[in-house]
DNA sequence: ACAGTACAGTTATCC
DNA sequence: CTGTCCACAG
DNA sequence: GGATAACTGTACCTGTGGACAG
């Protein structure tokens, strides 16, 4: 069984010699123990993996983990691997390294540095140019030179080059193991280095991040294409191949943010048509809105109301609600919009006139406002949002199957599904059972003591020291608490944004809230939400409108 | 519904 | 020569 | 002059050394 538990990955600080080669060993077992059956491509390499010896599969995981496929030999030396030449010599019979590799001209151009074009360009050209830069040398070469060649074709006496193979395999491996694109074996590092500490989860094998093959397929092919989005690759050729994909199952959501980026950029691009098709097929809530203000131009007062309405039907959050009422009725005091059910009570806003200084605003607020008797912090959502984790720590992190899947994981995977809490009715029932107790600002504290530093997706640490879960939970009532993690829990995607920035005690144990706003900024939805559920709730809130001298 | 996200600051444009 | 960038390392 | 949209910057481990541009 592969050790799953982060406390039995952690090492020593320093690190142990071979660390890497152990990381991905650790990596590769996991994945052929329990995905065999969507590694059915890749059986040969497995053998030839295990064929390998110690410091040969050593450096073949440093190349691999290495940008690019091009090495120089002189690159490939290690102080712990002590016979390179040997290594070489086994990846090579078991087909892992390619010696004197196709080599194609921007190949070329990446792999050499400058100093190497000199004596490549004398010896091809039999001159050296006097100017020579990194991007450009290439157009030197004459016009028929080809586009690939052998290594040893561009350059006959140049030093050795390898291509390694099969970094797809790496690739993959690397995706199964952590479930998505974004994590590396670097957090084996940081967590060995104690950099990060994970929340240990006992292991099960049907937590699996893809069911089967054809998930993995999609999901790298979702990759793809917002990858070659960022490229800047043509927008039509992109949506063609993101219109053509099948069910994507849980990665829909995926989709949907992709078409509504591709679509932006068709619009700056000037291709109005191709956005409103892919607006009009995302249900992303912002493509709604988007789609709207594009058809706004072309539509007649009822029917963009009418299409309004159409829309919003589609639309869960209140967030996107207003930004629809704003396409219809802008400029329009929100206590005059129509669809939110009731009315949207106006924050209160106190002003404050301050000399332009170089800090931020809400550093001078917090300055001013201690003058006033205020002590304060400048928190953002991290505090509430913070709390809010150490009440419910247990139910984020309850093993519930398929929610982990990979040691290093800072949230469950569902954590913003909207049937997170009824998969863990259990224990959500404890966690406000709990805070019902008299003694709730205890157990936090001590939540907050055992958890500390533990990587938390809700939770900044550092925005969280011990003296401020204190005094919050010595100075706001609980009531107050109760109202905010309700909401939080309605939509905890959207609403763990906008809290207010600062929060100010006074000596006599009062608390308030205040959301800085500088001449120049204004009120997003998510602050106006948050502040008129908190005047409804009571909950001292206000906006502080700051002008300058 | 699942790694891009959050917020402030700047500019240009509209009304 | 200097500062910036970025790949790499732990 | 306020509202609005569009775009930018910065943070998400830290340190080092080579390559490059000026
Ligand atoms: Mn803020
Ligand atoms: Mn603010």
């Amino acid at each position: 069984m592969p050790k799953l538990d982060p406390s039995q990955l952690r090492a020593a600080d320093p690190l142990q010699p071979w660390y890497y080669l152990h990381n991905a060993r650790t990596l590769i077992n996991h994945c052929y123990q329990l995905y065999s059956d969507l590694l059915t491509p890749w059986q040969q390499q497995w053998s030839a993996w295990q064929a390998l010896g110690q410091e040969a599969q050593a450096l073949l995981v440093r190349m691999l983990m290495r940008k690019g496929e091009l090495f120089f030999a002189r690159q490939l030396i290690y102080s712990e691997i002590k016979h390179p030449e040997q290594a070489l010599a086994e990846l090579q019979a078991l087909d892992w390294l390619e010696p004197d590799p196709e080599v194609s001209q921007a190949e070329l151009a990446n792999c050499l540095t400058l100093a190497q074009v000199k004596e490549l360009l004398a010896q091809r050209l039999g001159r050296v140019p006097s100017k020579l830069r990194a991007n450009t040398w290439l157009g030197l070469l004459p016009a028929d030179t080809a586009e690939h060649q052998a290594w040893s074709a561009w350059w006959p006496q140049g030093p050795r080059l390898y291509r390694v193979k099969h970094q797809l395999w790496w690739q993959e491996l690397q995706l199964l193991f952590f479930g998505n694109a974004h994590q590396d074996m670097t957090d084996f590092v940081l967590s060995e280095l104690q950099t990060r500490r994970y929340e240990p989860l006992p292991w099960h094998p049907d937590n699996r991040p893809f069911a089967n093959r054809e998930q993995l397929l999609l999901y790298q092919q979702l990759n793809t294409l917002a990858k070659a989005l960022e490229a800047g690759e043509p927008v039509c050729a992109i949506a063609a191949q993101l219109m053509a994909l099948p069910e994507l199952g849980w990665m829909t959501h995926s989709r949907d943010k992709l078409m509504l980026r591709l679509g932006l950029e068709a619009q700056r691009q000037g291709n109005l048509e191709l956005a409103e098709q892919l607006w009009h097929t995302s249900q992303h809530p912002e493509a709604k809105v988007r789609l709207l203000r594009l058809l706004k131009p072309r539509l007649r007062a009822a029917e963009l109301v009418a299409l309004g309405l159409e829309l919003r039907q589609g639309v869960q959050q209140p967030e996107y609600w207003l930004a629809l009422e704003r396409v219809i009725w802008p400029r329009q005091p929100l206590e005059q919009r129509q669809w939110l059910g009731q009315a949207l009570t106006a924050p209160k806003v106190t002003s404050l006139v301050l000399a332009k200084g170089e800090q931020r605003v809400e550093q001078q607020v917090l300055q001013a406002m201690a003058q006033q008797g205020w002590q304060g912090q400048h928190v953002e959502n991290h505090l509430f949002v913070g709390l809010f984790a150490l009440c419910f720590w247990p139910a984020i992190f309850a093993p519930v199957k398929g929610a982990f899947f990979n040691p290093f994981q800072d949230r469950p995977r569902d954590l913003f599904h909207p049937d997170f809490a009824s998969r863990r009715q259990d224990i959500m029932a404890d966690c406000w059972q709990q805070w019902q107790r008299e003694d709730y600002r205890q157990l936090l504290l001590e939540r907050w003591q055992a958890k500390q530093g533990t990587a938390c997706s809700l939770i900044h640490w550092p925005k969280l020291p011990l003296t401020l879960v204190e005094q919050a939970l010595a100075c706001i009532a609980k009531e107050h608490l109760t109202a905010i993690f309700t909401r939080l829990w309605q939509d905890l995607r959207h609403h763990s944004r906008g809290l207010p920035d600062l929060i100010l005690f006074d000596q006599q144990g009062n608390y308030q809230l205040m959301e800085v706003k500088s001449p120049t900024d204004r009120l997003q939805d998510q602050q106006r939400l948050w502040l008129a559920f908190m005047q409804q709730q009571g909950i001292p809130a206000c906006v502080c409108q700051v002008r300058w001298q």
